[in-house]
DNA sequence: AACTTTTTACGAAATTCTTCGTAGATAATT
DNA sequence: AATTATCTACGAAGAATTTCGTAAAAAGTT
């Protein structure tokens, strides 16, 4: 079990966002996606494509000629990573301090606070 | 109004969180403090001080041989930024995501839920 | 086949962060 | 007063991150 891979950086976050999104992909449709909302050379995200993938947060296919590559670490997980992350750096380990700051610092609509209430007693429901 | 303070580093959290838990302190009582978790010289806890100085997370008293370090961003700011970050980073902007994550990966105490869904009500009643 | 384009590999510069050693100044102790 | 301890300032090394230029290999085009 591999439960320590390295934290992702901010380049990297990015570089995994897109593959989450649109699925495996050569540095050229990741390389395109980024350059959607900023300025980044092709051979920039090569470097940090290969970096993650030494670190284990991607792998890749090498058998054509352009490399295939793929998230190696889920969504879900990385999400989990980082928020925990967080709530032990900054919030002292409390779930509910940094809950309220996610909260109390958007606009939330009332839709978004009734999916949290249901999530919520869900929580409840299945807790013993 | 300055807005754009710098999102403070690990080990300048770390430093925060000291001065926000007990008040303006020396770098002495800040390494002492430190070091009650992790090993650390006493210069480099002086020089993070002084960055942090330089960047504006931190303002000093310099009348006495020692200096005072008082935080220069509170708390509640800082984990409103952070927060922020991360919930566009790695979620896509939705709070909701974020604070299911933050719920769902800790055992949350009912007391702790009890809470959360009050402050929902104090959420939804103070919105118009 | 010669040329152009695309892609990977390699290396290195620029930046930031962390760490600490050394020197000099100031204060406290003997 | 001389010695010792404490503190700041300065600089610099090492690691990590981001950036990109150049070269070489592979594929596609004329």
């Amino acid at each position: 079990m591999n439960k320590k891979l390295p934290k992702p950086t901010e380049g990297e976050l990015e570089v995994l966002r897109i593959i989450w999104q649109q699925g495996s992909s050569t540095v050229r449709q990741v390389n395109d996606a980024l350059s959607l909302f900023k300025e980044v050379g092709y051979t920039t995200t090569l470097k940090i494509m290969q970096i993650m993938s030494e670190k284990g947060l991607l792998t890749r296919d090498t058998t054509g000629k352009t490399h295939v590559y793929h998230a190696a670490v889920s969504q879900e997980k990385t999400q989990q990573q980082l928020v925990t992350k967080l709530m032990d750096s900054a919030f002292g380990g409390s779930a509910m301090a940094l809950v309220m700051q996610a909260l109390g610092n958007k606009k939330s609509t009332a839709k978004e606070i009734k999916e949290i209430r249901e999530f919520l007693d869900q929580l409840e429901g299945g807790k013993k």
